[in-house]
DNA sequence: TGTACATCAGTGAACGCGCGTTCACTGATGTAC
DNA sequence: TGTACATCAGTGAACGCGCGTTCACTGATGTAC
């Protein structure tokens, strides 16, 4: 540890970032100010420069953080195998996805792919990110299709890219629609991602050829 | 008409939009100025403003017209109702969607989609257009299933927006993975696409009860 | 525990720059006869 | 077809504003004894 202080930077960063969280996904990231973020946050725009070297910098540490506390979140929200797999054999249609989509995690983390699509090392990062996520939920499902007594018909590691492109291709679909109407739509993505995993797995000994024929 | 002229004016409105075409994909709509427009369309900032209110009614109009060119382009390279037949006929992988994502399309139709989610009367709009798609293909799917002697399981236009979430989910998905790795990964989406579509409609006569159950 | 001192984190004034927008103008486009 | 005229579309200089960024400073935080 140097010789000086560190007990006000956590904070400090938090406030900006708690600002930046609610700025970014309110506006946009561009169209939220430096100087609109460190007014939220109670701050001057020095307190920013003194900790970020930028607002891109702001963006990643945002990243960062949200995602880990929603991967942490997910996590503990996650069906574990059993359960999935109780949902499998039985024709309910119990999430498999969390409930409403968060309207700000989708606003920001969509405008951070973007930004990713266009700045190939962030992309890096970014991926690098979903693929964690992503074994995660091979694991839970892998486990779920063995309790049941069935095998996936694909690649596991496809079947979730699926999953996760469905669920992600749904969300933004109903906050569309909520923005439109003023009303959130019929959720019909936890039943169709039950249905397209209960399709893409079959029972263990006979594995039938439905998807991997040619 | 007007006594005076008209002859420049299309061809005026054509440049900006082809400008900001290029510039809203490769930068984000926020971060593509005016100036950098004008400049990209061999224009000076006084055309764009006897042309348009502001960027946003630029941004709306640019919407409009990519939106109808693909919607027609769309249009010709689905599959008709007997070719899609014989798609989930046969086990074969042949493509529901086109073959690559759009890098462009994708970047600006999934900003437009953020700054709809952010202004209600755009998502009105934006909702309207994506409800024309959408019952062009409810139409071509109803007609292909029927063709194939089935029927779906849920109803058409639940069907509908679930491909449509997948295939947008995919894209994006791609084009990250693009930008990561630098190239293109194997593409699930059509697979997936038909294994949905199979498996969510049954053999007419016999209406199995696999997604309804509940 | 208390005091003197050193370092660090955040302040706020200052700056230059490029943005969005306006407007008097001019040359291109079309009309009348 | 040709000429005179009217209108319109795009020019380019000008503007004010707020952005991102810097930096000398000060008060808060921690250390030594």
């Amino acid at each position: 540890m140097p010789r000086g202080t560190t007990k006000r930077r956590p904070a400090t960063i938090a406030a900006l970032l708690d600002a930046a969280w609610e700025l970014f996904a309110e506006r946009g990231f561009a169209a939220a100010s430096i100087p609109d973020i460190c007014t939220a946050a109670g701050l001057t725009k020095g307190a920013f420069y003194s900790n970020f070297a930028d607002k891109d910098a702001l963006f990643l540490a945002l990243f960062d953080r949200e995602w880990r506390t929603r991967a942490e979140r997910v996590r503990r929200a996650l069906p574990t195998g059993q359960e999935l797999a109780r949902i499998l054999d039985a024709e309910a249609a119990v999430p498999l996805a969390a409930a409403e989509p968060d309207r700000r995690w989708v606003l920001v983390s969509m405008e951070f792919t973007l930004h990713a699509v266009r700045t190939p090392h962030v992309a890096a990062l970014l991926a690098e990110h979903e693929a964690r996520g992503r074994a995660e939920l091979a694991a839970v499902l892998t486990e779920a299709l063995e309790t049941a007594g069935r095998a996936p018909t694909v690649p596991i590691e496809e079947l979730v890219c699926l999953l996760v492109a469905l669920a992600e291709g749904s969300d933004i679909q109903a906050l569309t629609e909520q923005a439109a109407t003023g009303e959130p739509p019929a959720d019909l993505t936890a039943k169709a991602l039950t249905t397209l995993v209960r399709n893409l797995s079959a029972p263990s000994t006979e594995q039938v050829a439905d998807f991997r024929s040619r």
